[in-house]
DNA sequence: ACCGCTCTTTACAACGTTGTATTCAACGTT
DNA sequence: AACGTTGAATACAACGTTGTAAAGAGCGGT
């Protein structure tokens, strides 16, 4: 039932190296004898053996992405734009959850599919600068953390500027108690980090003090963790007029739990995300977000990868940032 | 820098078998070999080449799913789901973006990765039973279509009972004119179709008239259709007092396309959903849904696969039905 | 001392493909 | 008529791994 060049070649009364040459479309083949080759092609239902021909070539034609979880939108919207990008490269994607789990991270940065894939592009969450260090022989393309020495490629965008510019615009609409959803304390939480420098170089460029009572942790970015974190802020008497959520996801649950609560957005609180997601151009009310252009990221992930793979010990280990826009919806309309 | 077997044997001075032997956890090797063996592997940092490996073994441990979109957050929990039942059977999953474009489906059916997947779990949108007579050489499962007389396995949620006892639910809560989004009269819309038959057969069986009017086709399922039909509705004068969205995200955008009418729901107008996606649970109004047990089917298709790559030519193919439930929330609330 | 047994290690071939080098034929040029 | 050039097809080896069969080492029983 499954054939082989061998099969073809002598149904076609030609040697296996013909049969090749025609399926790979090499240029000395007479017409009439590619033709019978087609013919015993089509008859057999032959089809290449990529096992076999990438083992020959040294290539797949496949990268990996390597996401936490697929079902945050964020990453789901990344997977298709990396999709459409590596189709540019004549890429296919092979798509890996890592579930945030330190170790499966580390198995997938030290090459889990040697050989099976290219290149990988890469979001980790646990994962710090020192489990880079560690060997990864499959080059590798980092997106979306800003982990310290990784001495790897990397995309990402400027998370301290983002943070500041939509906290910058909560204060600019007259806001005075600003909240904070999705602190994380752990040495982990790169972005989270960041996105809490960027929020408190707001306050202090506004003047206005930063309160310890205002800002929220969350071990997760889910819906759930973000409605958890908002009535703990309500029930601790912190009293926000504004939230800024770390992401869109703790967003929607934000507002969910404020909706609960008999608050209305935003004229008693204001809440403001981050990504961009779908969901949030749709919710009651319309989320405001500050939107990094995910397939300006991910074009430059896999271009990154594409210039890594033909050249492994080529430039040293590059950092791009892409740019970002505040998106500005009725969860903070003035 | 990347070593094989050979340079492993070379190191520990032993043959590429016996390295191979260590490698695969072979019992008959001395004690002191395997050290010496697992020392040069340690040593040269090797890993093994699993092109090689697979084209030997004729297996790979992998299989692939194939979706429309991963950003219909269906797809993505569906993928969840998928990757934790093969996790079980020590298979990775290569996840595959259709767009739902037929020519693409008709690729992935025929087998476009050849000898690099085990088998594969489908999700077709455009393919109908005729393209998939077409010779599928790869173990294959469909997923969430009835397409008939597709000749291979199948595992569906009961689209007329579930969509029935939906529409029944809204007509219980006092409901008269009730409509629909998401009808697609196409021959490839097999999902639309069974979903609109039990729609009709609840209005029928209750004794209420099948008004065409109240019908709404969406041509995809996203929130911007949903919230597009939503608005024709309301435009054409046809003042339904429920909706009965084909899935959640259609819902999505139709609760948005009310709130911005000015309507409310549920009180002016009830939205149901189906697939109980996480957005529905946090919406405002959280959004009442037909939850199909996904964990079930991804289980139930990973298994059916299993077997049929055990034995391609073993049972007929088979149809399997996943359980159901009505998931009532906010928004059809009495 | 020999036989048969088990344990350990090995040589060889094969999986299906493609790059290299080669052969053979046909052609136009000198 | 001999030549180089080009086109078309081929044989062979190699990619890195593992299954098969077989060889060698060590043992106890006769």
């Amino acid at each position: 039932m499954r054939h082989r060049l061998k099969d073809v070649a002598e149904r076609a009364g030609v040697s296996v190296k013909t049969v090749s040459n025609v399926v790979n479309g090499y240029a000395h083949v007479r017409p009439d004898t590619r033709a019978r080759v087609l013919e015993a092609i089509e008859l057999l239902g032959y089809r290449p053996n990529l096992n076999a021909r990438n083992l020959r070539r040294g290539r797949t034609g496949v990268i990996a992405l390597a996401v936490p979880e697929l079902d945050l939108p964020y990453f789901a919207e990344l997977a298709r734009h990396v999709v459409a990008a590596a189709a540019r490269h004549d890429w296919t994607v092979l798509i890996d959850q890592t579930g945030g789990d330190p170790t499966r991270e580390r198995e997938v940065a030290s090459g889990i599919r040697d050989h099976m894939i290219d290149g990988l592009v890469f979001s980790p969450l646990a994962l710090t600068g020192a489990d880079l260090a560690a060997v990864h022989p499959t080059p590798m393309v980092l997106v979306g953390e800003r982990v310290d020495h990784a001495g790897a490629d990397h995309v990402a965008v400027d998370n301290v500027a983002a943070a500041h510019d939509m906290t910058a615009h909560l204060i600019g609409t007259g806001r005075r108690r600003v909240a904070a959803i999705g602190a994380q304390h752990t040495v982990e939480g790169v972005t989270a980090r960041l996105r809490l420098a960027g929020y408190t170089a707001a306050l202090e460029a506004a003047g206005l003090p930063v309160d310890p009572t205002l800002i929220a942790p969350a071990t997760h970015w889910h819906r759930a963790d973000g409605a958890a974190a908002m009535r703990a802020l309500l029930e601790s008497g912190a009293r926000p007029d504004a939230v800024f959520c770390f992401n869109d996801t703790l967003a929607l649950g934000a507002l969910r739990a404020l909706h609960d609560a008999g608050l209305r957005v935003p004229d008693d609180v204001a809440v403001a995300g981050f990504d961009d997601i779908e969901d949030g151009r749709y919710s009651v009310p319309t989320l405001s977000t500050v939107a990094p252009d995910k397939a300006d990221l991910a074009a430059l992930a896999v271009d990154l990868l594409a210039a890594r793979i033909a050249a492994p010990d080529g430039a040293p280990p590059g950092e791009r940032t892409v740019p970002h826009t505040l998106h500005v919806r009725e969860s903070t309309a003035a």
